[in-house]
DNA sequence: ACCTGAACACCGTTCAAGT
DNA sequence: ACCTGAACACCGTTCAAGT
């Protein structure tokens, strides 16, 4: 039952025949290809239109303003942020807390540099109106998933975790939002990683005791 | 020579006469009024001109476009919180780690919520077009002048200072926003502002070293 | 069921004319 | 030196007509 960030965005009409199934992706890429090539400024529904080979009125067709096309396509890629670093979080449940920590620095990171370009050329219109609901339901689900994540660790326990999960989500998009801004590479990200690592191992070591040693083999497998 | 974020969108033309200094505050004044009462959809340029009292051809003598007079608003403002900041910052020179981190935390949280209608209403054209490089401006800024107060630290050591100013700065932007845009209350900004500095601390205290206890007046005043 | 594109309303921007 | 506001170009959106 989890929310699809994009959920609220669906087309007018649902497609029904393969042929406007098409017609929608196409609308979509145009878009996309439009925010690329053009930028935000010079992005116009005609323009997306003859880009994806149809006419204006086919647009509206599925997507009731201009605004809620962009939003589609910020949501399409919201959710694939989201669902990767989900994953990279459930694969290292009942693992160590550094390793856990390590894994999440590297989705964060992947999960902005994937596609960079289509990252950069998102940015732009994210904050305009109802894109940051949008960002904020994509950072719910990340929250979620880090907290699910640390409630298994092995080595750490924790008083409190909405706190620490909410900290550790936000202050890393950050850094990471800030490198890339300036155009960083290869070397600077991974010196960026390393930095983050330290962010929030400090942080999280810190509000944290060491688990009993009692009988390590009793909590491996709830 | 400390570079204002708002160099570049000086006015067409400067105003010379007192007249023209006051239709420039009112169309400023008059461009945040809309933006709260109409919000960023509804705001054009005509309405602010007829808010401020003046015709849309007075606008366009003072600001080349809508856009320019939104980011000269945006400029004020993050002129106003790197100001703040940079101040708080000074003030702490030569202190201790922990008392420094506490006045950082302190400053990043009143910034944002001293005057929290505008942050809000500003935080929607923030990521059009010129504004992300306006952010980026104060944001080097900020970073600055964080790290010239890491730098007299009295009781630990740094190796490089540039990554951990960065990604201290950046990094406590994340929770401030979020908390903020989830309409955070008093309650909630103090448990943040806690959260913040453990978040600061742990980090910094991992990656110093301790001050050797020598001579502690000798780089007192450097 | 889906597509077209001329037509309409509205907004950003200009400029000739005013004081 | 500063202000005005009708006029123009362009963009978002619609809808009657097509296949």
């Amino acid at each position: 039952m989890r929310a699809s960030v994009s959920a609220a965005l669906k087309p007018r009409k649902t497609p029904v025949q393969s042929r406007s199934a098409a017609t929608v992706l196409a609308i979509f890429e145009a878009t996309i290809q439009v925010l690329l090539k053009q930028g935000f400024e010079q992005l116009t529904t005609t323009r997306v239109a003859d880009r994806a080979g149809v006419s204006v009125g086919t647009l509206y067709q599925y997507f009731p303003n201009k605004n809620a096309l962009l939003l589609a396509v910020l949501g399409r890629y919201l959710d694939a942020i989201a669902s990767s670093i989900e994953q990279a979080c459930r694969v290292r449940h009942g693992s160590t807390l550094r390793c856990m920590v390590a894994a999440l620095c590297d989705a964060f990171i992947h999960a902005k540099t994937r596609r960079l370009d289509v990252s950069k050329a998102l940015m732009q219109p994210a904050a305009k109106l109802g894109g940051d609901a949008l960002r904020q339901q994509a950072a719910r689900r990340v929250r979620r998933a880090v907290l699910d994540m640390l409630a298994t660790t092995t080595d750490r326990q924790f008083g409190d975790l909405q706190m620490p999960a909410m900290v550790v989500t936000t202050a890393a998009m950050g850094p990471v939002h800030e490198a890339i801004g300036q155009g960083a590479g290869p070397p600077e990200l991974l010196a960026l990683r390393q930095a983050l690592e330290e962010l929030c191992m400090g942080y999280l070591l810190r509000i944290s005791k060491p688990k009993q040693h009692r009988s390590a083999t009793a909590s491996d497998r709830v």
